[in-house]
DNA sequence: GACGCTTATCGTCAGCATGACGAAAAAGGG
DNA sequence: CCCTTTTTCGTCATGCTGACGATAAGCGTC
């Protein structure tokens, strides 16, 4: 880090968030309806400034509580990537902080102050203001690269759940067919992945399904296989 | 991203570097000694601020430049993340996008304007300016991880290699073993990681090498993999 | 030049994980 | 009771990996 004889300017920071669920097979995203200009009426990826004593990580945390009026530690946070491209917001320089957050579906989201509204889109999705499509592509490719090596599908899903429900996860997220068979047996025979409750519960048709929690694992060795068609 | 009504407040934004090379089986980092306060004598990771208009990904490659001499396409340069806990810098809030820089063994580095000097320091290094522990650790995690399923490896080799040279490589950043037979049969039998050149090269003993040179994979299906003990 | 030493490269083989798929178990409905 | 559906367990061929033997190709020495 160099000294200030040079300073580059002063800089407005906000943390942006990637908040994505599944519903109905459908892999979507949070996104708000902007109330102010610029890019009045458009739709954006949720967000806002960084207070002036707030750490990075806490702005983001804030937020996604401010968007979906998540207290508890559920689901999953990690910072994704920085975008500062000058020209960005056509305010001023920018440099956006941008979150991924994977969570189990939820209520309907809460506006927030400065949006119109909150809505769950399905992917694609249509354009976004500012560079929010690029940050938005980023996200997705970061969450299916990261269902392969680390257990962060769980994430996805309410505290217990089936493993039918955990590889619908897995087929709507990398948009691909899983053999139910096969994904059972890497599942359940991978240490720490999932850890069964004991009970079961039925679906309205077939066999009920034994009931499982996240396991303590963080990383997959070897990985869940994407496949390659 | 929400609107200025409630401005966070303005933030200095500099992109500092992990930049990391491998010479004589050690993991090196390249430090600068701080020139000026706070931390004035200290070792730090080089860096510093993000110009008015300039790109982040602009300053990053600008520093390199400055510390290394580096202009040609050599090596690898990405985002690593970003840090912005408030207090990290006695001076007022600034929030640092760190970058990760892999290359090859270079010339003596280059003093900046705000540095006493640079050198290659070898992992582990001492206490740090700032949060750099963390950053630089984060960067050499960052480093290892991608060593399984990219072949990045070879940013860390000249334009033409032996096998035996990516393989040190290997065990030089994971700090391993690997078996010379089974590395030279994974590395050749993964498509697109390097491609002969067709010569060979004469070591101080045993039999000639032959030279190869990076492929265009960017992934590696399936990954390079690390010793579990 | 034969020999020994060193390193690079090729082969072999057992073990494990995977993909494809059959089959049994466990529910509900006609 | 039979049929359908879904879950769960098995089987088998294949491919990748780890361990390690064997050969190739240089150099130095006697």
């Amino acid at each position: 880090m160099a000294d200030f004889s040079s300073p580059g300017g002063s800089v407005s920071v906000t943390a942006d968030l990637v908040v994505l669920t599944v519903q109905s097979n459908e892999l979507r995203v949070l996104l708000v309806r902007r109330g102010i200009e610029p890019y009045r009426g458009a739709w954006a990826l949720p967000g806002g400034f960084v207070l002036p004593d707030e750490d990075l990580d806490a702005a983001a945390v804030r937020e996604l509580r401010e968007e979906t009026g998540l207290t508890a530690p559920v689901g999953h946070l990690e910072q994704l990537a920085s975008y500062g491209t000058p020209g960005r917001d056509p305010r001023g320089r920018v440099v956006t902080v941008a979150y991924l957050a994977l969570l189990p579906h939820l209520p309907a989201p809460v506006a927030g102050s400065d949006a119109e509204g909150a809505a769950w889109a399905a992917l694609p999705v249509g354009e976004l203001a500012f560079d929010h499509a690029r940050i938005l592509a980023d996200g997705v490719e970061r969450a299916r690269a990261k269902l392969e090596y680390s257990p962060l599908a769980t994430a996805f899903c309410p505290p217990e759940f089936t493993i039918t429900e955990l590889r619908e996860v897995y087929e709507t997220v990398w948009d691909a067919r899983l053999d139910p068979r096969n994904f059972h047996r890497k599942v359940t025979g991978t240490p720490g992945f999932v850890e069964p409750v004991g009970r079961s519960i039925a679906a309205e048709r077939g066999r009920p399904a034994q009931l499982f929690r996240r396991g303590p694992a963080r990383l997959l060795h070897p990985p869940m296989l994407r496949p390659t068609p």
